[in-house]
This record gives C-alpha cells, structure tokens and sequence, in this order.
DNA sequence: CTCAGTGCAAACCGTTTGCAGAACG
DNA sequence: CGTTCTGCAAACGGTTTGCACTGAG
C-alpha cells in the first residue's frame, strides 16, 4: 500500500542478475516492471502496476507486464496470489517477512501479513499424518478490520437457517 | 471422488426448503443438479458436474449450471473452492468434517481433507492480535501425496540460486 | 395466468498468444 | 546481425448476462 523507504536498485539488479544466469536480454520494460514490483510493500494486480507505469511515463504493454510477472515468479524474487477477486496479485518477497499469511478484510479488501511459528510445526504435522511431503501451504484468514468495523461494516451472512452444524 | 453411501434425498429437500423459504420455484434442473453435488464426496468443477449430469440423461445448459450452484452456496449446503487451476469447485457441507481444510497433491490433483482443532484457535489469536474480527480461514497444503512420490514424482523447484532467505 | 427459470448465444474479463517491427547482446 | 522482446490485437476459457421461450405455482 506504500512504497519502501528500502533501496530497491540492490533487488532490480538480483532479478537482471537471474536473468543474465537465464540467458535473457535485460530490457528497460522488464527493469521497469521490476522496479514498480520491488518498490511497493503492496500486493499489486496487473492493473496498478500499468497505472504505476503509466504515472511515471513508461508505457508499457498489458502483455509485457504479464510476462514480465511470469520472469519474477519463476526467479522466486516475487509471489503470486490469488484473493478470489477474479485476478491474480504480486508481492515481492524481499519485505520482513518470509513465508508469512495473509488476512484479508472482506469490507475494504486490506492485506494485512502475519507470521505464525505455529502453523509451520502443524503443516509438517498434518502432511506427515497422511503420508504427504509438504512444499508449502496457503493460509488465508477473511474477517473485518478493526477500521472497518469501527465505521459500522458487519459480516451478515444468511443462508439456511438451521443448516448443518457450522462449528 | 466418489458416490456417498448416504441417502442424499434429505439433502436435496433441504435445499428445496432453502428455495421455498426465499419464494423461489424448486425446478427440476435445481434438483438435478444439487442431487449430483449432493451425490458425490469430490471437489467438482462445473464441466465435471455437467458431465456427470448428461451421463445420466439430464441435459441441462451451463447457464443454469452456475446460477445453481449460485443458490446452493447462497444456502450454505455448498462451499465454493478457487485451488488455483483457473476454475472453481463445489463441494457440499454435509460431509463428516465440517469446517475442514485440504491436502492438494501438486502432482495428481488429489484433495485431502483434514481438520485440525489447532487452527481455529490460532485464527482466532492471530485474529485478536490484528484487531480484526474473524469469519472464515482458508488453508491449503500444497505436496506430494504418497502414491505419487512412490511413482517417482518429485517437486523440484529452480529459480534463483541464491535468491533471498526462503526460510 | 404470471412471474421466475431455462437454454442458447453473445458478452465479459483477466490472461495468453501470434505476429510484424524494435531492441538486446 | 541473429535472436529474443515488445506491443498490438485477436484468441482463449471460465463465468455472466440478455432475451425469447418454457414451466412452476
């Protein structure tokens, strides 16, 4: 949601870097791409990025970006996800927190990361007890913000009014 | 992945009291296609529900497909899946683990479910300690499940040689 | 009978792809 | 210079929607 006080030149040149190890041309849309990446602590979509772009003058193709996201998730240098709002976001995975989770405000759609020692124990714990090798999880927590709420927002849900047993 | 044992007609006059409660008519495409999501104890996509439903004679469109399914997640007998393969999966409420999360082998696609008493209690703490009030997790574990590591398959993984802390 | 549901096909929308021209190495 | 990239626009694929027709209540 802001842009890193963190020099972001240092992981700009990691991804060059990969891409020379790749064997692939550096080009000034990949950096910049990279750059708009590296430099937000945000989870971007595809749409911010190209209005980030475009704000600093660089106008750069929907296709190229794409492709570009594709180069900097297969260097491990950015993850993707997936909310459920009908599109994929970015994060780089150069911020404080490695391997972290997310909670999501279903009001205003705010990420908000946090890292539990817990979790890992249980995931290895949960695979084990059925025979997985575990690569990695996703854990996703949905509620209201703390601002959310306070301006009134509530999660009514209705359904069946006696449904199953929900607990 | 399979058919249920269970009776599903309960079910699927469950949800025709859902329909009624909210004045809306009970058809026979509704019935048809909550009986086959009430039938089966799989993650179903919507082509496999269609599938299913022409093997058994019923040629019901798409369209009505999607606004069932719709109605049975609006009702709460049906929990709606995004595992990331670019299309959503609908698996009924009424089986033995209520509130459950999922094993997802990488290599076959097969889902597992298990429940872990931990968790919730963690969502709620890590909840609290954010300030947010919480509704729902998601948790997916991403691995190999045995037969498939049996039959050699591996997760390799390439990227960066030496890309930031990953731990 | 009336109002909502259904089926078809077209529209949607995020993402991917083909191809002519531009740029990296 | 050859090879890969870029940008555009068209293609894609799952999902949604508009509309004339059918069916539930």
């Amino acid at each position: 949601m802001s842009t890193t006080s963190v020099p972001i030149a240092p992981f700009v040149r990691l991804f060059g870097r990969y891409l020379r190890e790749q064997g692939l041309p550096v080009t000034q849309q990949r950096e910049a791409v990279a750059q708009v990446v590296f430099g937000s602590d945000a989870h971007l979509s595809v749409e911010e990025i190209e209005s980030i772009l475009r704000e600093e003058g660089d106008r750069i193709g929907k296709a190229t970006i794409y492709r570009t996201l594709d180069l900097l998730v297969k260097s491990k240098l950015v993850e993707e996800h997936d909310f459920g709002e009908g599109f994929k976001r970015y994060e780089h995975r150069l911020s404080r927190q490695p391997d972290h989770d997310h909670l999501i405000c279903r009001e205003c759609g705010q990420v908000t990361e946090f890292k539990d020692p817990e979790l890992r124990r249980m995931q290895e714990r949960v695979a084990r007890e059925h025979g997985f090798v575990t690569s990695r999880h996703k854990l996703e927590i949905y509620g209201l913000c703390a601002p959310c709420r306070e301006a009134g927002a509530t999660l009514e849900e209705q359904g069946l009014t006696c449904p199953i047993e929900t607990v």
